[in-house]
RNA sequence: GGGCAGAUGCCGGAGCGGUUAAUCGGAACAGACUGUAAAUCUGUCGCACUCAGUGCUACAAAGGUUCGAAUCCUUUUCUGCCCA
């Protein structure tokens, strides 16, 4: 396969390339979730303008609603939802695992019961891929089973050794020249799990590697031990994606531990929910505090609604639940993790990964309103003492 | 001028003799959100304090009945509808 290239690394960072179907990949990379085929409240334009050029679908959803073999009828997901770029389908392992209460699992597959209408569907490896292939997605991904925290050592084993089992079950049925096909190493929050897990599927020799089943919950000291328990057992000439994160702190802190590419739907919700990310932290843009701010959300920043609108109209929209807040919202913040990404790229060729994350978390404080104030004051003050 | 209906917390609107500081919406305020069942969910929401507790003040106003009233009676004020 070959269709990673690995260009440089900084200590455990990596900067690299993707070659796809649809296009090339540079990494570190976040993919924007269009679970739906549409990335919440935004056109493609929106996606394009922030730089994106990867998205995911997913795979359990349009299975659902409007159905695989009617998108393959429709010309493929690239020509029904008229994106020219790469995609990337999440197999649905992921939706088992999240509704856990309307599906049962077996060795051959998963029974459950659709969430929108409670109709009974099964779900096996092969049933995942040839979904995804009529997709044609670029890169599709195995079918696989999380667990959750607090899950015990013989459940996440069990989860582990189904997931391998789906894993070479989903190679071996799948076709599509044109189309990568993923595994998804578990293994819970047992370190030594997920291990065995990267070993296991590194021996299969899949074209790329994602780490799934961290960020549920469990608690950013567990994620990062386990991210670590199976990352370094990972092909290094093998992209690696770790699924399901994150946050712009998550973002540094996966890239620095070796991660090439990133998803998360938390940009896009936190964004419809009024939350934004700033350099200096998050801010809830709904808050009465930015009534009259005739100022950009972020100065500097040169997303579409920070150099178009005010934190005073933004506010105003999402008071008033105007739909053009979510968009507006979304772009901001969507923006803001490219910009993190690039910048961390460009950070690993020069070699200065380290201080280029240094210097962000000085900065980025997850705090409440009122703390966040002081902390924007302490980062104003610090960049006016640097410009001088 | 006469008849009928009604006045409840920021707003709308339940309750129609006692577990009522008062169901439920909305607004407001705050918190959450990580491979999207999320334009969602959760909490607070009369006032004051030594706040998982205590004390005040409360259902138009005044008076009355009752052990006990937002709930029953009387009068007053205001609002809507109908008849002259």
């Amino acid at each position: 396969m070959g269709t990673f290239k690995l260009l440089a690394t900084d200590g455990s960072a990596r900067a690299g390339e993707l070659h796809t179907a649809h296009g090339t990949l540079l990494t570190p990379a976040f993919m924007p979730v269009g679970t739906q085929a549409t990335v919440k409240s935004l056109v493609w334009d929106d996606v394009k303008a922030m730089g994106y050029d990867l998205v995911l679908c997913n795979n359990y959803h349009l299975y659902l609603n409007p159905g695989c073999e009617y998108i393959a009828q429709m010309g493929g997901l690239h020509k029904f939802m008229n994106w020219d770029g790469m995609i990337l389908t999440d197999s649905g392992g992921f939706q088992v695992f999240s509704m856990a209460t309307l599906a049962k699992i077996k060795d051959e597959g998963v029974h459950f019961r659709s969430h929108i209408d409670g109709s009974k569907h099964f779900f096996t490896p092969e049933i995942a891929t040839r979904a995804q292939e009529l997709l044609g997605s670029d890169i599709a991904m195995v079918l696989d089973q999380p667990v959750a925290p607090g899950a015990t050592y013989q459940q996440t084993k069990e989860a582990m050794d189904r997931t391998h089992r789906w894993a070479e079950r989903c190679k071996a049925c799948h076709t599509r020249e044109d189309q990568q096909l993923f595994a998804i190493v578990q293994g819970g929050f047992e370190p030594e799990l997920r291990r065995i897990s990267a070993e296991t599927l590194a021996e299969m020799d899949f074209p790329g590697y994602a780490i799934g089943g961290l960020s549920v919950g469990e608690g950013k000291a567990l994620t990062w031990s386990n991210l670590e328990a199976c990352i370094k057992y990972m092909p290094e000439d093998k992209a690696r994606y770790m699924m399901g994160v994150g946050s712009p702190e998550d973002l540094f802190e996966a890239i620095d531990r070796g991660v090439d590419m990133m998803d998360c739907v938390l940009a896009t919700r936190i964004a419809r929910n009024a939350t934004l990310w700033t350099s200096y932290g998050r801010i809830n843009i709904d808050r009465p505090i930015y009534k009259g701010k005739d100022e950009p959300i972020e100065e500097g920043c040169d997303c579409y609604t920070c150099r178009t609108f005010s934190k005073a109209y933004v506010n105003h929209l999402f008071r008033n639940k105007e739909l053009t807040a979510y968009r507006l919202a979304s772009i901001h913040n969507l923006r803001f993790l490219k910009r993190i990404v690039i910048g961390a790229r460009q950070a690993i060729f020069d070699g200065r990964y380290s201080e280029y994350k240094k210097a962000f978390l000085d900065n980025y404080q997850v705090v409440n309103e009122k703390v966040r104030l002081d902390q924007k004051q302490r980062y104003l003050d610090r960049k006016a003492k640097e410009q001088a």
